[in-house]
Parts: C-alpha cells; sequence; structure tokens
RNA sequence: UGGGGCGUCGACAAACGGCAAGUCAGGAGAUUUUGGAUCUCCCAUGUGGAGGUUCGAAUCCUCCCGCCCCAGCCA
C-alpha cells in the first residue's frame, strides 16, 4: 500500500550500495532479523524489521528471520510464537520456517573445537569472580588467567567432558585467547561457551553447555551467508572480535570467504515509553499492564490490538529514518503515521461517548426517519448509509457549555447548531438535576426546513455535533487510552521508569452510545468516530457487548485553544 | 584516566569542498455539514565551541566541550 512511497537512502543503504559496486559480495545482499525469543517484539524490532527486510527488498536479496536462541534459561516457545505472528503481521516474508540458531549447535560446537585445537580458544577453570577480577577495569589492563597456557590437548579433553555433563555449572567456561590488555575490554579474552543444565525450548536436554551470542552471533551470520549483519550500536565494540572470530575460522577453512559484515545503527527511543524487553516484562509481570497484548504497550502485539495497522508502523519506521545518532523520536509522529493510514481507509461512524440526552420538542413522539450519511468522505467509494433519527437523541456532554466561553461554538443555550447530516437544532431549555446542578438534559427545537443539514435560507452554524438516536443506539465500552509514562523519557527523574507510569494511562467508559449495527462489527475493525477519534474493536469485544480501544484521537483545534484560554 | 561511537531547527533527519533537503510539531491564511481532512505560505544568515586550510567549510585539519556504549559464564 505505502510500500511503493519513495525512501530515502540511509547510510547502511549506502555502505551496501558501494559493496554492491565493488562485487565484494557478487551483488548478493542477505540480511537477517536475529531476535532472542525472550520477549515480545516492540516497536524498536519494527524499526530493524523494516530495515533489514527493507534492505533486501530494496536490493534484491533475502532476509532471514533467525530465532538467537542461545540462553535456554531465558527462552521460551511462546515467545517464538509471538515474534513469528508479529512479523507475519508486519506483512514480511521469510519463507515458510525460521531459522534457529540452535540448529547450527553442532557446528558452533565442531568449531569451538577447531578453535581450541588451533590455540585461539581455552578452558579457563577460574570461577566468575576471579574472571571478573582479572579482566581488569576500563583503564587498566587485565592479566592473564593461570590456565591459559593449558595445552590444545588438555583443553580439547575439558571442554568434551564439558559438553557430556562431567562439570558443574560455572565450573569452567571456553575462552577466546586474544589480548588481556585490550583497550577494548570484548577482546579481553572473551568467554565463548558455558555450562548451563537447562533444557533448551528446542533440543531439549541434548546440550549441557551452550555458546555465548558473542560467538555464536557470527557463526550463525557466516552459516547463513548473511553480507551485511545490520545491528544496534551497543554492539560496535564487540565488530573487532566478530571480525576476528570468522577470520581464525575462515584461516581453518570453516567458512568461505568473504566474510559477513557487521554494521550499526542507532536503537529507537520513543518519547512518553519504553522500548526494552527488561523493562516491559516488569511491566507485565508486576501487573502494570494486562498482558504484552495491552493496547497501551508499545509491543507490535500491545499496538496491534490497540489498532494500529501493519502500514502506519512500516510508514512510520520509514520517516524516522536511520542514523548512528542517539535520539528519542516524538510520539507525536507515530500517531500522525495511525491518523494519516486511518484517514484514508477507517470507515466514519457516529458514536457518542459521554451520553447527554437531547429532546426535541417539536419533532413527533412517535415516529422516525432515515438520514443519509456519507461512509467516508476520503473514499467515495465506500458509499453511503442509513442513520436513524427520532425525538431523543444523545450527543456528546463537551458539545454542550451552559456558559460558554469565547470561541467555543458549539451548544449552548439559546444557539443553534447542525447535527450531522440531520438538522439544524435550538437549545431551548436546560433540565438539570435539582440536587446535584448537572445538566440532565436539553430541551431543543428542530428546523424540519433543515433536513440533510443545509438551511435554505443560507443561514449558517458554527458547529456541527455528531449524534446518535437514543431509541435506536447501542451500549459499548469504549476504553480510552493515554501514554503509559507521564515522562519523555521515563526514569529520567529518579532513576526508576515506574516512577513515571501513568496512573490515568486507561481510562474505561461502559456507557456509550454507538450507531444502530456497529455492535456486530468483527474484531480488529477500525472506525472513524466522528469528531472523537479512531477506534478500533477489540479482542474482548462480542456483538451483545461491544468494547473499543481508541487508537487515537482527531487533531483538536479546539482542545488547544482552551488550553491557550486557559493560560 | 582505557577503548568505541555521536553532536545540523522544538523532535527526527538530509547535505559526502560549491545557495543548510524533507517529515512531524508550531504559526498564518484558504476551504469545509468532522474545530477532521485538504491546499497555500511562514518557521536554522547557520551545523556543540575556538582556531586553521581554502576563492569557498556542516563537510578537511588542530585543540576543546558535551552526550552515549563497554569491566555478564545476558543478548
Amino acid at each position: 500500500m505505502t510500500d511503493e512511497t519513495p525512501r530515502q537512502s540511509d547510510f547502511i543503504r549506502e555502505s551496501i550500495a558501494v559493496d554492491q559496486e565493488s562485487g565484494i559480495y557478487g551483488k548478493r545482499v542477505h540480511t537477517r532479523f536475529p531476535p532472542e525469543p525472550n520477549g515480545y517484539l516492540h516497536l524498536g524490532h519494527a524499526k530493524s524489521i523494516c530495515l533489514n527486510f527493507g534492505i533486501a527488498r530494496d536490493f534484491g536479496g533475502r532476509c532471514n528471520l533467525r530465532f538467537d536462541d542461545t540462553n535456554p534459561e531465558k527462552e521460551e516457545q511462546e515467545y517464538v510464537d509471538s515474534i513469528i505472528d508479529s512479523v507475519r503481521w508486519l506483512g514480511f516474508d521469510f519463507g515458510p520456517a525460521p531459522l534457529y540458531a540452535s540448529d547450527y549447535f553442532d557446528f558452533m560446537y565442531k568449531a569451538a573445537e577447531y578453535l581450541i585445537t588451533a590455540g585461539h580458544a581455552y578452558v579457563d577453570s577460574q570461577s566468575a569472580d576471579e574472571m571478573r577480577e582479572n579482566r581488569g577495569t576500563l583503564t587498566s589492563p587485565g592479566k592473564n588467567s593461570p590456565f591459559r597456557e593449558r595445552s590444545a590437548e588438555e583443553n580439547l579433553r575439558l571442554f568434551r567432558e564439558m559438553r557430556d555433563g562431567r562439570h558443574p555449572d560455572g565450573s569452567m567456561v571456553l575462552r577466546a585467547k586474544i589480548d588481556m590488555a585490550s583497550g577494548n575490554i570484548n577482546l579481553r579474552d572473551p568467554a565463548i561457551y558455558r555450562i548451563k543444565h537447562a533444557d533448551h525450548h528446542r533440543t531439549g536436554s541434548t546440550w549441557c553447555i551452550y555458546p555465548m551470542y558473542t560467538y555464536a552471533h557470527p557463526v550463525e551470520d557466516a552459516i547463513e551467508q548473511i553480507t551485511h549483519s545490520i545491528c544496534t550500536l551497543e554492539f560496535e565494540d564487540q565488530r573487532p572480535f566478530y571480525d576476528w572470530l570468522l577470520e581464525r575460522l575462515a584461516e581453518g577453512g570453516l567458512f568461505k570467504r568473504p566474510l559477513p559484515r557487521q554494521i550499526e545503527f542507532a536503537r529507537l527511543n520513543l518519547s512518553h515509553t519504553i522500548l526494552s524487553k527488561r523493562k516491559l516484562i516488569q511491566l507485565v509481570q508486576d501487573g502494570h499492564v494486562s498482558g504484552w497484548d495491552d493496547p497501551r504497550m508499545p509491543t507490535i502485539s500491545g499496538i496491534r490490538r490497540r489498532g494500529y495497522t501493519p502500514e502506519a508502523i512500516k510508514n512510520f519506521c520509514e520517516r524516522i529514518g536511520v542514523a548512528k545518532r542517539d535520539s528519542t523520536v516524538g510520539l507525536g509522529l507515530l500517531e500522525y503515521c495511525i491518523r494519516e493510514d486511518l484517514n484514508r481507509r477507517a470507515p466514519r461512524v457516529m458514536s457518542v461517548l459521554r451520553p447527554l440526552k437531547v429532546v426535541i420538542t417539536n419533532y413527533p413522539e412517535a415516529e422516525d426517519e432515515e438520514l443519509d450519511a456519507i461512509n467516508n468522505p476520503e473514499d467515495p467509494s465506500a458509499g453511503t448509509r442509513k442513520v436513524p433519527f427520532c425525538r431523543e437523541l444523545y450527543i456528546e456532554q463537551e458539545d454542550f457549555r451552559e456558559d460558554p466561553p469565547k470561541q467555543f461554538f458549539r451548544l449552548a443555550p439559546g444557539r443553534e447548531v447542525r447535527l450531522r447530516y440531520a438538522y439544524f437544532i435550538t437549545c431551548e431549555k436546560v433540565i438539570k438535576d435539582e440536587k446535584t446542578g448537572e445538566v440532565r438534559e436539553l430541551l431543543c427545537s428542530y428546523d424540519p426546513k433543515t433536513r440533510g443539514g443545509d438551511a435554505p435560507d443560507g443561514r449558517k452554524v458554527k458547529a456541527t455535533l455528531h449524534w446518535v438516536s437514543a431509541r435506536h443506539s447501542q451500549r459499548a465500552e469504549v476504553r480510552l487510552y493515554d501514554t503509559l509514562f507521564t515522562e519523555t523519557n521515563p526514569g529520567d527523574r529518579t532513576g526508576d521508569f515506574r516512577d513515571d507510569i501513568n496512573p490515568k494511562s486507561l481510562e474505561v467508559i461502559k456507557d456509550c452510545r454507538i450507531e444502530p449495527g456497529l455492535s456486530a462489527a468483527a474484531p480488529s475493525s477500525r472506525f472513524q468516530f466522528e469528531r472523537m477519534g479512531y477506534f478500533c474493536v477489540d479482542a474482548d469485544s462480542t456483538p451483545e457487548k461491544p468494547v473499543f480501544n481508541r487508537v487515537v484521537i482527531l487533531k483538536d483545534t479546539w482542545a488547544k485553544v482552551e488550553k491557550a484560554q486557559k493560560k
């Protein structure tokens, strides 16, 4: 849909274009999206997905979905399933099945044995504490492990014992043998295999040693003959090891050149939210949200349930660009993208969120009629529909003010406004609750000559209100969402993002009135409630008890004016 | 005080020695049966700072300042 809109290039695509020019990869481009199945995908992943699959598309290459499942303690099948679902929902094709790092465990093991044989790796029997101690600091070099000079034979024997389950967790580890004095701490003999007597979600109890990301990732890339391995900035320090490892393995004939190349870009930060699996899992576990797919969550499944479309998300990812600078994108851009999409495609409908009863005193009690309404002014092919009108109606509470401020154009005592697609009405009398003084209902008169919304005498009104027939409309629950956090960068104030959780991020209104027939809409269908915003039928919704999520409000000029007035 | 990155508009982000793109936000107007949408116009004499090279510098050089990442048997 928006896929053909021309996108501007970025430094990664430019770099790939240079490789295309030089022919180093034989004009081949092969990327990968490598999530660890330890949580649900979020908008930050969407950026990466769009980048990786987008590059493959732009260069006529391919992109693998590969699970980086090298840590059985944190990974679960549920996450695998949700990730596959999210990638597919976004509309990307990774073939019939995803790939798994765990499928390469045999190869990785053999490659590790090669490294040992070639003198590039050794089994260290230091404890984790000792290793940390000897790693040195940022400003001082580390110390060689006392086990660093074990013979290849001994290393091989020990490593096989590790594999065979002869040693407990933490007792030893396989390390790359590089340089304990390197300024880059990642090169101070990084651990590449550790013992974990834990069942893996795919390989079960086959293994009790598992490769570290540092080691596994370059190997996975090389096995799949990835050309460009795109990752986020924090792995930049890791690149020298990435290259070192692959060079060693290529020397040993385990891989053929050209070797994949790692390129790093800045991860997405979004204002008023968090994009960190670690923190998102906390929100879920601590019950601050209903689950990973809570419509307030920045997860793909969350914003999907909220009512965002794949097109809007992909468009957002195009607009934010790709660079190496740390930045925080304003949430407003995301909202702009979904409004833009839904404006084009969402059918309009009239629903009243906070009903205020209006009685048309000069309209016959027993009568009703049907009026023509346009389904989508942006799309004539969407056609029209009939909307029932009668003596008793509901309008939005906020569309009436007993004492209207300047520039408030809507209904007020003695004032005439238009009911969309219906009639001009004038407010004649305000009925209030005797005790509370609260406005209970409005007595209005209508002008029969204005049927459809135009006055034959050419007189104008300054406002058009949405409305629904009291008799014909249906009840619905509507869930209004605000940002999950009150601050631009949650946690900046106190150091704990939970201190900035927005207590008002969810408001449930149970007695809304929706246009007749709307209750039958299928879950995930989206509508514009005229003047109120875009809404999506929630997964919980049933025809008997319809539930709508507010995706996003419409741009609200009046709110802006009113806010300025208060200042 | 080690190593690796990054500083261009309120927010993103181009510009690759030759007139500081574009988008969002904001402002003004037109139009409108959604205070929506749409359309038009405005919005960085200046690119973290100071020097230097050059006919010409966001771009090259030097120094300085600021921010981010790295001391998991996480990824």
